[in-house]
This record gives structure tokens, C-alpha cells and sequence, in this order.
DNA sequence: CTGTTAGCGCGTTCAG
DNA sequence: CTGAACGCGCTAACAG
């Protein structure tokens, strides 16, 4: 049976307000009998009851902001599973989410977004940070403030936060790199097409790749890496002309959009093995009806759990977490799932 | 802000008691009242906070038994760290654990652990169970008594019990055999080497890596099923003579002692490509070392530790847990722990 | 500096 | 059949 205040109580004959402040280390406490306390603490294997305080805790309404850089879309369905897991559990709390949603990348929504959820009484914030120069200032000066901010599913370079939760990007693309090379038993000729570096995540997996092909043998070849807009008629064109440009290509590691892919596909009438990021229910259908051949997830699900998380434990326990907070990546075949 | 019991007693124009009652379906109460009580909680969302229910369980001082069929080995390290995770986070809860550990499969040691547990005072039991007609008996009588027992990593054929964790074996099968063809492009020659079939989650293994060789043309074929009896000296002299006999097979499934496995390599001295189960710290040096190629991993851990929660849930909330929950699997190469 | 007490939401028990 | 009250462990506010 684990020990309690009351418990530590008696044995060091204080009260149980006495042992509180002691290992609480609040002040306007004789210090000798702090460490006396905390010392019979630690003799005792006291750990507090984590529920008990977070009963307390219920009537300090802790409000957590979410704030996206985009409206939805299938990527962020999956963030926001995460994102709601997360909730259920620490609503018993007393903490309670409120999401705001950015549009297209947008500086200035961002920045109003951050201020209305101050507004609106938030103690943290849960940030998916546009890369750009404004809002690292904003982020810097609500730091120096000791406001909690959590990057979620990217960063910004040399901007301080309580902790930044994404995935290793560098390591997916090598991973893609490393699949494609397998696959092929090092003998080919591939070609990359990627999202637009606008996110710092996709410059790094953009970097794992090229790295990871620069490292072996040329008989496996990084043909070309084409950046893509996210406008769809564009993307659709590039990649057609990308494919016809370079007809010995084989292998394909593609992220964005599935159905810019798939209309690419039926355009070219050709057979490539392809390497996806990301999975969705409609990735997943493509990877069952043979249309890609492997996907690699970010595990988004996971991620947004995990920035709830983080800061729900920041607020009520005032756990540090670490500065950065990398979620594994999986890989998926067919067989993985049907 | 969650409604709690006082909000809907208030609004009721009743007690605390009463809703309590109404919404516990216990006796001793108006079934009109009861009726409007439960109609009124819908309403305001009621859902009761686990927490506090958690702080008042506390005092029951549940306590669950986990019995192992062996005595620790590498393998088990895994599931432990998954059930030590499990324990930290209920013990809080007033759950505490305590473990059992059988010896080499043998059944007259795990009936008398069970009876020692339920001896000791246990309120659950989690068992790796051992496949035999008198294990099988016992459960099935505590099952009747309605003595809650969950299976971890096994089960036992018709067999009911509260919930059985596992992973699908039979898709972990399936998934080598995908792996072989993939990294072979569908041209070489297998062999599997497997452990016996005393636990039936080998079996259904076995099946599926048959099935998935059944389905492919036959440029890749598995040349031979090899099954291990789990004593170094005598497997490793079974490998040697098996591999000298199949020159030809230049993939390995394998799954058993990793230590059996290198001790193999180093005699034989050929190179092969190897579809290994089960991560663990010596197989990801294995992995990062290239004695292995890939691994797939059985969440030891995810299993251990959701065969802890399964059982805190339905103790402390009665919630009923699915038949069987299956833990997903995972790929894993070099490049994606280095 | 230290002890006492109220109360977080729920489950139970006892008194009406 | 229903209401009132206590206690789970912890925190915070107040009294000494």
C-alpha cells in the first residue's frame, strides 16, 4: 500500500499541512524539520497521488489553445484524432481544449489566432508554427513571459518553446531512401517528388534523402527531386512532365496529395513502385489496391496526442518535458493491413 | 465545464444520493424518478469523472496476479517493461501487481501459481497460458466462477476468458513471407526456422508464412520449416546440418534465440538475408550490426501492458473489454533505430 | 513557522 | 424510497 502525507504525517508527529510544505519546498517552514521530513519522505518511498491532486486541480479550468496553420484536410483528420484522445483523458482534469484553425499558411491569421486565444484565457498554447520570422518573434516574447508554447509537427529554427513534438523528418527520408533501395536490390533509377520546403520538415526529409543516395553505390540513382506547389492542375503537370522526362524511372517517393498521384498514374500508363508518406484512410485503400507500394506514417495521431499531453502535464504537475520530442515512424505494407 | 452529479441533482430538485442510484441502476428507487434522472444526465452530458470514482476505489485495494509460463529471459524483459508502465499508472488507483513466474512450460507449476494467487488474494489473474486440457479446465472453472482472467500473448482454444491480448500471428507470418519476396523480387530460396509449437501462437506463425509461399510463383519457394526445441546446443547443431543441406537458400526466417542464430552465422559462413522476430536491445545491436536485416517486432511491450489495463478497467469500472485485442506488429530495418 | 479545515467528485453507509 | 454525511489524498486558505 503506498505511502501518504498522512502516513509521513504521523511518522515525523506534524501535521499533514507541515509535510506539504516540506516537500513542496515552500517557504515559511523551519528548514530543519523540511529535511527531515523529506528525508523520511524518501525513506518511505512516498510518490504523490497523481489523481488525488489532479481532483484539486479541477477547480483551477486550465485552458489549452490548439492552433493550426491550415483548415482541415485528410492529414490533419488525423492529428485531431490524436488531438481528441488526448482531451478524454484530461477533461476529468479540468483541462479543457479550445482548436482554432488557420487558413493557408497565413502569417497574420496565425498571429491574430495566438492573440485571441490569449484573449480567451488560455494558459498554453499548442502551435503548428508557420515558418516565418513574425511569428518567432511572437513566440520569443510569449517564452520570455514563461507563457507555455508546444510546437506541434514542426518548429521554428532557434526559437525556445516548452518542447517541439514531430517526427524525425531526416530519418524518413532516409528511410524512403533505404526502402527504395531494398526493394530494388540497389540497381535502378528513382525520382522524388516532394511538398514545397515552406515547413522546415520537408527540407529535412528532402536532405535524408539526397544523403542517403549519395552514400551508396551508383548503380541506385536519385534521378531528379521535384518540388511540389499543393495546387493540384500545377502539381498534376509537373509530375507528368517530370515522368516523361525521365521514362527509365522506376521507383517513385512521392508526398502530398494522393489523388494529384493517382491521376498522374492514370495518366502515364506506366508501372512505378512507390514510397508514400503518410498514412489516411485513402492512402491506405490505395496501398490495398496496389496504387503505392509501401507507406511510411508520421504516426500524426500520436504526435497530436502526445502535444496535448505535454502540456497537460506541464500545467497541472509542472513536468518539464523535453526540448524535443521525436515520434517514431512506421513502415507499412500491404500485408501490415488487409 | 463537465457536469457533475451535484449539477443534475440540482437540477432535479433531488439528492446527490438519488442520482447516484438513478444512474447505477440500483434499487431501491422510484422508477420514475430514476427514468427522469437518467433522461436529465443525457441532456447535460453527464459522464461521471473517473478520477474521483478512482480516489474512492482506491480503498478497495484491488489486486492483480501475472503469471508468466517461463522464468525470465529476454524475451519476457520486454513484456515486463509494458507491465511495470501499466503498474506506475494504477497503482495511483490503489491496484497494485503481483507476479508469478512458471518454469519451462510446465503445466503442475502454473496450476498451483494460480491457486497461489487466488490464495493470496488476487481480484484478476493475467496468464501466459500454457497450452494443455488441464489449464484449459481450471480457467474454464474460473471463468464460470466469474473470476476475471486475461491471457497475454497466447490463448487457449475455446478457452473463454475476459480478453485475450495478443498479436495476429498469423499476419506476422504472412509478413515475413511478404518481406522475403519484396527484398528478393520474387527469385530465391527460404527456409524458416521456428519454435516449437507448444504455444499456439507459433503455430498460427507457421501457417501463414506456408500460406503466403502457397500464393506466389514458384521462382521463390520455402524450402524447409525447421522447428527449434528451445536448447542451444541442440538447435545450433539443427541449423548447422539443415542450412549445409539447403546451399542453395539464401534467406532466412527466423525466429528464437538470437544467440543460437549468431553463433550459427559465424559456422556456416555464408551470407545470408535474415527476417528475424522480435526487437529486443540484443537484436537492435543484431539490426544496427547487419547480422539481421530486418525485424519484426511483436509489441511485447504494448501487449504487457495492455493486458494490465484491460484488467484495471473492467476491476475498477466494469468496463468489458473486446474478446481479444490484437496488437499490431511492426516492420523494422537499420535505418530506422540508427 | 505550524496546525486545521474545506472541498475537488464520487461511492457508500446510515438514518430517516 | 430518499437525503445527509463521511472519506479517498491532496492542496490552499486561514487560524493560531
Amino acid at each position: 500500500m503506498p505511502t501518504t502525507l498522512k502516513d509521513i504525517a504521523m511518522a515525523a508527529g506534524v501535521s499533514i499541512g507541515t509535510v506539504e510544505r516540506a516537500l513542496k519546498n515552500r517557504d515559511r517552514i523551519n528548514p530543519q524539520v523540511a529535511e527531515h521530513i523529506r528525508q523520511l519522505a524518501k525513506e518511505m518511498d512516498y510518490h504523490p497521488n497523481k489523481i488525488a491532486s489532479g481532483l484539486v486541480n479541477r477547480s483551477r479550468k486550465y485552458k489549452i489553445a490548439v492552433i493550426f496553420h491550415v483548415s482541415g484536410n485528410e492529414f490533419w483528420d488525423d492529428v485531431l484524432k490524436g488531438i481528441h484522445r488526448a482531451e478524454k483523458k484530461i477533461k476529468d482534469y479540468g483541462v479543457s481544449l479550445q482548436l482554432y484553425f488557420g487558413k493557408d499558411f497565413d502569417v497574420s491569421i496565425q498571429l491574430s489566432l495566438i492573440d485571441q486565444a490569449i484573449a480567451e484565457g488560455a494558459n498554453a498554447i499548442v502551435l503548428v508554427p508557420i515558418n516565418s520570422p513574425l511569428i518567432a518573434k511572437r513566440i520569443r516574447q510569449l517564452h520570455k513571459e514563461n507563457f507555455p508554447v508546444v510546437f506541434l509537427n514542426s518548429y521554428l529554427n532557434r526559437v525556445p518553446c516548452l518542447s517541439a513534438i514531430h517526427c524525425d523528418s531526416y530519418r524518413t527520408g532516409r528511410m524512403a531512401g533505404m526502402l527504395v533501395d531494398r526493394l530494388s536490390q540497389g540497381c535502378g533509377k528513382v525520382i522524388a517528388l516532394l511538398p514545397s520546403s515552406k515547413v522546415l520538415g520537408n527540407n529535412l526529409r528532402k536532405e535524408g534523402i539526397i544523403e542517403y543516395f549519395k552514400a551508396i553505390p551508383p548503380t541506385l540513382t536519385l534521378e531528379k527531386i521535384v518540388e511540389l506547389e499543393n495546387i493540384p492542375d500545377h502539381d498534376i503537370l509537373t509530375i507528368q512532365k517530370e515522368l516523361n522526362a525521365y521514362p527509365q524511372v522506376q521507383y517513385i517517393i512521392y508526398c502530398g496529395d494522393l489523388d494529384v498521384f493517382l491521376s498522374c498514374m492514370q495518366r502515364v500508363n506506366r508501372k512505378y513502385t512507390t514510397i508514400f508518406y503518410d498514412l489516411s484512410p485513402q492512402s491506405k485503400k490505395a496501398l490495398l489496391n496496389r496504387d503505392i507500394d509501401v507507406i511510411i506514417t508520421q504516426s500524426q495521431q500520436e504526435q497530436g496526442y502526445q502535444a496535448v499531453n505535454v502540456v497537460f502535464q506541464y500545467l497541472t504537475s509542472k513536468t518539464v518535458p523535453p526540448k524535443e520530442l521525436l515520434i517514431d515512424s512506421q513502415i507499412i505494407f500491404k500485408e501490415c493491413i488487409d
